[in-house]
DNA sequence: TTAATGACTGGCC
DNA sequence: TGGCCAGCCATTA
């Protein structure tokens, strides 16, 4: 329990992103020390389904929604965004940087 | 048990 | 300027 694997920690970062704000998964993987593991992050993300984490909120380094496709609806993730307040347009968000959430910096 | 994959990123040619 | 390769850890077959 008090040893928490890399997913674990991922899960952790991600539930405590606050309302309508968004990180993306370079930036999870350097919070945990592994720049390299960001592919690890987008792998915890998938298995994030199972878990109770909002993983919609995670999005690539460009604020792409590379990750919608594999949400329920084709245009869920965007929605659930868009109901935090975020614009998304072709899959993209604007003002990433606006709504960028940096856990280095927050946490 | 071994090998391959996976919603990414950064660097190099 | 644009495309390709390597790295990271965990899960699945």
């Amino acid at each position: 329990m008090t040893e928490v694997s890399f997913f674990e920690k991922v899960y952790q970062v991600v539930k405590l992103i606050p309302y309508g704000k968004v990180t993306s998964y370079g930036a999870i993987a350097n919070y945990l020390g592994a720049s390299g593991s960001a592919r690890m992050v987008g792998w915890a993300m998938n298995a994030s389904k199972k878990q109770e984490v909002p993983a919609h909120r995670v999005v690539n380094r460009n604020g792409l929604l590379t990750g919608k496709h594999h949400f329920d609806g084709t245009n869920l993730m965007q929605q659930l965004l868009e109901n935090e307040g975020i614009e998304i347009v072709d899959n993209k968000i604007q003002n990433f940087e606006k709504h960028f959430w940096d856990p280095m910096k927050e946490l």
